[in-house]
Parts: structure tokens; sequence; C-alpha cells
DNA sequence: CTTATTTTTGACCGTATGGTCAATTATTCA
DNA sequence: TGAATAATTGACCATACGGTCAAAAATAAG
């Protein structure tokens, strides 16, 4: 009857993702979209409408990969140690200077009202929620706070995949994670 | 002899560096400087050489800024408390979508290696340099270390003013600051 | 093999970018 | 009042941007 497609839509969504997590989303131009893809610009545009809409789906994938990595059971103070052993881990490789996509995008959308920015703050939104429930689970059977490991947790988070974009020096941003973790007597 | 310049040429660069600081260097286009600066293509260029240039300039400028709020002598945790309030109340501001150009830079310029990019990872080291007198401070005549403080003051800094570009929540905020401080049992 | 359907292609579009430059205008000194 | 000098002006440039579209190519069903 017709023509099939030749890609996979979410094998190029996925490199998509890639790029616009080290780029950015403005600093991301059709020419790197198709020549990593290895769509033209035609097919590009049949297929996602737009930059901004395959933006859209990039965002979405990357929520769904990050939704993996979030907290649901078992013990909190293991979770939160690998959580950054693997923050730190990432962040001191020299090729690694894309930060969080949901940062990131945060950052660069900051004043703006647009789609793209509105999914950017929803999506970290769904970020505050992990470390809410991990922060819960962490001060179980007792009187503390949640909200004060969640506020410490998140911002440990952000300020070690935000400055590791630029300084790739491991004994810093452990200081970060374990001034975190400090009162859960955790280290990594 | 010959006609005169008829702008104030720290003037222009001081404009220029809001501009910068609030819309990024790639963000900012010339339309955006000759519309802020009131100068047209020509002047600009006669008088800063290149877009480039002109920004460099405005690091320069923001850079000597700063220095006016680096600690000098006197109380190392009253400076702390005042520096923290400041960023906090500066931060929840909703007109102030800027952050710190400084940190912004070092984002942005994370995988680049031109002369913006250079100037900016050296001023990023001012900063640090600022924060290590003031851990130095800190610690006198006892045994702590002072890396410890030097590292959760920038981090908290950088926080605070990354985080204040998107969300304006007081409360957090201050929660970022007073995880820091705690150990020198000053809240904010 | 033909036909219907869909993807693929790349030339093309309007706009915006950073940057240049010859002509014009203003100023100061003699 | 000139002449010399420098600032100002805006038309102009090549390039790059996101996006469009008619034509070509490929496929599956009859």
């Amino acid at each position: 009857m017709s023509r099939t497609v030749e890609f996979d839509k979410d094998d190029i969504i996925e490199k998509a993702m890639n790029t616009f997590w080290t780029k950015g989303y403005e600093g991301t131009t059709l020419k790197d979209l198709t020549e990593v893809t290895g769509l033209l610009k035609g097919s590009l545009y049949n297929t996602f409408k737009s930059k901004e809409n395959l933006f859209l789906l990039c965002l979405e994938k990357y929520g769904s990969n990050s939704k993996t990595l979030f907290y649901v059971d078992g013990d909190p103070k293991e979770y939160v140690k690998n959580f950054f052993k693997r923050l730190v881990d990432e962040g001191v490789k020299k090729e690694n200077i894309n930060g969080c996509l949901i940062m990131n995008s945060c950052l660069e959308f900051a004043d703006s009202d647009t789609a793209p920015a509105k999914k950017t703050k929803a999506l970290f939104k769904t970020v505050e929620l992990n470390f809410e429930r991990v922060a819960k689970a962490l001060v179980q059977d007792s009187d503390e706070d949640p909200q004060k490991y969640q506020t410490s947790l998140i911002t440990a988070a952000f300020s070690i995949r935000e400055i590791s974009k630029f300084k790739k020096d491991k004994k810093f941003l452990k200081q970060i994670a374990n001034n975190a973790l400090r009162d859960l007597n955790i280290m990594i």
C-alpha cells in the first residue's frame, strides 16, 4: 500500500535528546539534529512537526528514563548513598559536560513561558516529589522534619550535576554530597 | 581637531552587562545591544571591536563590581550572614531572573575554550578565593578544616543564585543557606 | 505490473544573525 | 573660517536559522 518508515522513531528521539542535553534547546540547530539523526529536514518535520515538538518528546523521554532512577521502596539510606555516588562518578568524567537536562532547561527557560518551559517545570516537580518520598522514608519513626532533608538532597543533586559541568574536581563534588548526607551518618 | 565621543563608555558597558546577565552571551543579539545602549552597530563596533570583546569588558566590570562584595576583614560570621541574607532577598524578587553572571557563564561555556570561557573560569576562581578567605577566618584558632566551609559556602551561593532564577521560594532558599551555616551557629 | 499511498528529498523561503565600510557629520585647533 | 581628525550613520554582506513544499522514490496490495 505505501512506503514504510525507514527509521526507529524512538531511536531518533534519543539521539536528539542527547544533543539537546549537551547543547541546550536554543544551542541545538536543525543542522545538529539532521547530522546526529541522519534524517533530512523534511523527514524530521514530517515526523515531528517542529523543533519545539521534538524537544518536548525528548523531555518526555528524559523524564521517563529518570523515573527508573527514582526511589520506590527499600532502604532509603542505601538509595541516597548510591544515588550520590553515581552522580559524583558521572560528574568527574571529562566527556560528561551535560549536567541534567531538566535542571539545564529550568535555567535556560527561567524567564520563559513557552510549552518547553512549562514541561520543564513540571518535570522538576517530579524530581522534587522523588526526593520528598526519600526524605519521608528517611525520617520514618522519628520526629525529624522531612522537608529539611528534601531541600538539602535536591540542592546537593542540583549542585553536583551543574557544577560538574565545568569543575571536574572529585573531592569538591564528594564534599557537596557528604555535606548533605552528614546528618544521616552516610559518607560516600 | 576631531569630533568627540557622545557617550560614556562605562555606561554602555554596564547596560550591555545587564543584558548579557539576563539573556546570556549567545542569547544576546546585536539588536538587543543597540536597543539597550542606544548606539548603532557601527559605533558599537568602532568602540568595542566585536560582540565578544564587549562581553569580555562586561565580565571584567562584573568582576570588579563583585569585588566590592568580597570579604576583607572583620567578623567573618557577620559577613556570611549578611551575604546569604542578601542572596535570598534578591533571589525571591520576581523581576530578578539573572542569577550570577559568572556562574551563568560557567554553565554556558562549560564545553567551550574561547576567550569568554577562559575569562569566565578565571572569575570563578576569584569567587572561590573570596570564600577561601572567609573560610580561613571562620576556623581561626580552631582545628577545623577550612576547606569544608569553603565548599559548602560556594555551593550554597551557587545554588541559591541559580535555583532562584526559576524557583522563587523563600523558605526553600533560606533552607539552603541555613544548611550551609548550621555548623557556624548562624541562621538567617 | 499497476496503482495507491506514504516517505524521502533538497531546493527554496523569509528572517535574523554578527560584522563591514564608505559616506556623512560634528568637533577642535590653528 | 578652514582644515584636519574622528565619531556616527545605515546600507550592505555572507551566513545561518527554523521551516515549507512540490516532486521523486519506494513500498504494499490488488
